[in-house]
DNA sequence: CTGAAAGCGCTTACAG
DNA sequence: CTGAAAGCGCTTACAG
């Protein structure tokens, strides 16, 4: 059998008591004791049980991550910075897939909650009333990973989208281009979709370009799959584009692919600008220009303020961390 | 406050025995106060807190996973599949970012016992003496996937790799080549190294070629980054070379971009074929043909074993899962 | 059909 | 400096 912090007591003939002061580094012992206390859990290969703990601190020590699609390049990068940070403070990450399905979504609020989880980290996923109302009622801390929420006072770290979106293509317009297409996410979704829209509407007006709706196509979704065909169709809507903005990096890695096979040479004859800045923007063929979010350090600094809600007890203030532009070799000067 | 089964009873007029009964589906007690009970488990929106039935049951419902690189492709399809079958069997997933670091991986041991974890994944992980010491005294069903233990009797699930790198090979004999290379991972890796490099020569031997030290390279990892340069170097070694095995998706993706760099066209002038199929590889330019193993499946398949483990506590045998070749544009017959 | 009580493995006043 | 005891929120014989 395990043994237990009785088996520990009674091995080093004191109370468990003691023991319990010993393993928690409180005082009360004379370094004797802790002596033979020490030599006991040695001998024994005694480890506390974390339950029992949790039971009685009311503190678990493990946070739960909810994540629309855990295996996407995007969730990944986040949950490493998340498991770091929680990792480096004593906590445990359990990770749940939602496949944004509400009722996945709802039973797994639900099964968080009845492991008394120490806070809750949502990513990239729209906070319902319902979903509100439960977190509301859990009681623990919660952070907002790229994405916000406009109705629901809750901390969020995220990148300014439409702000990035100007800035990607911003750049483009410096690089000289100035027929801009842009494959954009769905534009229903007020998070990712169409504040990179209005970024991208923004940057045209601010440089004298009138926007163009022949520039702009709109796909169902923001992974490879959603944007297949997507270059082609821009292209017939409009042969004057020279450089694309695509809202995510599949995205502009599937454009990629259908430049391709139309035989369009990036960047020479069409300069492409991602989103993200995923590892396979840095593998494509050429490797992928992006702009930039730092997803690993979000990941980080989403982990750090719910572990400081933890400790403080104290609301946090939302984080809009900084994008950039990664040069590299899809996009040309367009002269 | 969060309310307990005591509140349940009080609020119910019955005892804290019976509310228990109800909960979990025992018999013991007449319809009238089961309804009573729902009725009063609903008023107060009460859930059970898992930690205290953990304390007394002796089952979390938690299992831990232990990879190399959480944020890997290659670890977050096995993910997913792990997370489901945990999932729709009543479980949830710790996840454990093992860094492949000797001390994160002890302490993550540790803590993984302390709470009590039903069961534990290992994936691509060597299992050292040390490890095994461990995992013994925790006495909880252990499940490897992705590897496989020689010195010590721990079920496995993964693929053949000798077999799968033969088969990819032996693939592009049929395609009428001769003069194969290799780029390989380390060699001293007896799982996902040394393996492959023997498939490799067997399918070059059963066609009667002769294997040539020259087609062969041997980089220090299965990453992207590892294999930068490596098929410039292979090229120079032997520039007979028609087409190239490379011991992972990402290495393959790396010659691909390497060829680009040197002007090679592939397949026209190079075939490559890969080994894992990650989602890169049907994002590649042009899509990767590959050796597929069922990442997916395999992360089913471990939990599965797993579970199976726990609820009969007997062992379970290894599985060698099927892998098969997904044919997509690099790989062209050599005239 | 139902409840009182013991116990899971800890922590923490409280008393000495 | 140290221990007895209560209690965290459950489950489960045991008795009725």
């Amino acid at each position: 059998m395990t043994p237990t912090i009785k088996d520990v007591a009674k091995k080093a003939n004191v109370s468990i008591a003691t023991v319990s002061r010993i393993l928690n580094n409180q005082q009360g012992y004379s370094l004797k004791t802790k002596e033979r206390v020490i030599e006991a859990i040695k001998d024994l290969g005694y480890q506390p049980n974390a339950i029992a703990r949790g039971l009685i601190n009311k503190r678990t020590q493990t946070l739960g991550i909810l994540f629309p699609d855990v295996s996407s390049m995007f969730s990944s990068d986040i949950l490493k910075g998340i498991e770091e940070i929680a990792h480096t403070k004593g906590h445990s990450v359990v990770v749940c897939h939602t496949d944004s399905s509400k009722k996945r979504m709802t039973k797994y609020l639900q099964v968080l909650n009845e492991k008394r989880v120490d806070g809750i980290i949502f990513t990239s996923e729209v906070i319902t009333e319902d979903y509100y109302k439960i977190i509301e009622e859990m009681d623990v801390p919660v952070v907002l990973l790229a994405t916000q929420s406009y109705r629901f006072p809750l901390p969020y770290v995220k990148v300014d989208d439409k702000h990035a979106a100007y800035s990607a293509v911003s750049y483009l317009i410096e690089k000289g281009h100035r027929n801009i297409g842009m494959i954009s996410g769905p534009i229903e979704d007020e998070i990712a979709g169409r504040p990179r829209v209005e970024g991208y509407k923004q940057a045209l007006e601010e440089h004298g370009i009138t926007f163009d709706e022949k520039k702009l196509v709109i796909t169902s979704g923001f992974y490879y799959e959603t944007g297949t065909g997507m270059l082609s169709r821009l292209l017939k809507q409009d042969e004057s584009i020279t450089a694309v903005f695509a809202a995510s990096d599949e995205l502009a890695v599937s454009a990629m692919s259908n430049a391709f096979e139309m035989g369009i040479h990036v960047p020479n004859e069409l300069s492409i600008i991602g989103y993200d800045n995923l590892k396979i923007s840095q593998m494509a063929i050429p490797p992928l220009t992006t702009l930039a979010q730092p997803l690993y350090e979000m990941g980080k600094l989403g982990a750090e303020l719910l572990l400081d809600m933890l400790e403080t007890g104290k609301a946090v203030e939302s984080r809009i961390v900084p994008h950039h532009i990664v040069e590299r070799k899809t996009v040309k000067a367009y002269e």
